[in-house]
DNA sequence: GACCCTAACGGCACCGGGTGCCGTGGGACA
DNA sequence: TGTCCCACGGCACCCGGTGCCGTTAGGGTC
């Protein structure tokens, strides 16, 4: 894989994870997935297919870009919240600013958002991604509760939240004039009082 | 696929769904699923390796076993709640129920489960597992709140119960004495009072 | 300008999961 | 015995992914 950072001396890279995405999406866009190899990905972009290799390690990962980045960004954020923010609400600006994309790359990322979500190869890969993610929730939930990040309650806040998110996201592709970051707003704020009304609507009872 | 439903007639199936997946659940505990090969299980099952993919249609399906009939024990299971007992007790109910095993299978289990949580491979398979799983949880919850199973509160509770039950498997793997059924009880009796935890440990303010 | 160092390129052979095709095998029933 | 079904399994093929290795294109140094 080309490192830019240490790119001071050997031949350079001559396409970038940037520009192999594009190419990716536009021809996953055309033909759908599953109809387009690697080999069609490296051709479009004037590359051999090894060498496709070397800037994602599968197929699927072209589709998530630069996810990676995003990931740490998330983390750095949560880590620099005040802790007198309510943990939920830290959350919420967290992953509305997690998910935030220029509007001029929407519909990129619906393209993008489509096949991850549609698509089964992909659904089954994003598990991963997704487990990642929910460490990052979990982990920062864990230091705001001083309980271990693998203890039921992290575990929980970042199954919920991510749940929110998905279903926030599957709304926004269904409904082609809807507005990404109100649906994740309302999404997670929803969270806060679900479960009160799961108790108040079906019986509080524990029930032994 | 043999279908020991019409199998009237016709040239009998040499073999089961069972059997392979217990061939093949004994030859991943030994060598490791990716080191193991689907021509090496259907070889040591006595089989063509085309015949392999007739019973299963993929080496990850083959650790699922008949994930499939659970589902619809689970679906049935919940249709026949007393429409008196609250949501979550219905789900902790039906769910323990799925997650019965006899105990002279237990072992088993642990090698499957081990593997559907640790396999990278299958972590990623399982995710369309998983989905058809939380649908059937979604549509009791909507069917009992009234809402569209689609819907951000369903979705959430769906998506809680599969964490939880995640979370008590993992517990339970990693523990080696501990009781899988103690477990999923207290992970899903959890779900009643975290969020509350939450608010008030870290802030009610829905925060606008 | 000649030379090396370095790192990306990309062809090639290979592995393994999964599929379409088709001839073969074998039990049931008339 | 013949025939109808259907499972079996070999074969060729596609495609994603990998290890190997010779090639290529820059920078740095003298």
């Amino acid at each position: 894989m080309p490192d830019p950072v240490n790119a001071r001396t050997g031949r350079p890279p001559v396409t970038s994870r940037a520009e192999l995405e594009q190419v990716a999406l536009e021809l996953f866009a055309d033909r759908g997935f599953a109809r387009t190899t690697v080999e069609d990905i490296a051709s479009a972009a004037g590359i051999g297919r090894r060498t496709f290799f070397r800037y994602y390690s599968s197929k699927n990962d072209a589709v998530w870009g630069e996810f990676d980045l995003g990931l740490a960004a998330l983390r750095d954020y949560l880590a620099a919240t005040a802790p007198t923010q309510p943990l939920l609400s830290a959350l919420r600006d967290a992953i509305l600013a997690f998910n935030h994309v220029d509007p001029e790359h929407l519909p990129w990322h619906r393209d993008r958002m489509r096949l991850l979500l549609q698509v089964p190869a992909l659904q089954a890969h994003s598990t991963l991604k997704y487990a990642a993610w929910r460490d990052v929730v979990a982990d920062f939930a864990g230091r705001r509760l001083a309980e271990p990040a693998g203890a039921l309650l992290p575990q929980l806040i970042a199954h919920s939240c991510l749940g929110a998110a998905l279903t926030a996201y599957e709304q926004w592709l269904q409904h082609p004039q809807s507005v990404l970051p109100e649906l994740l707003d309302r999404a997670l704020l929803g969270l806060d009082g679900s479960w009160a009304g799961v108790c108040a609507g079906a019986g509080v009872r524990p029930v032994g």
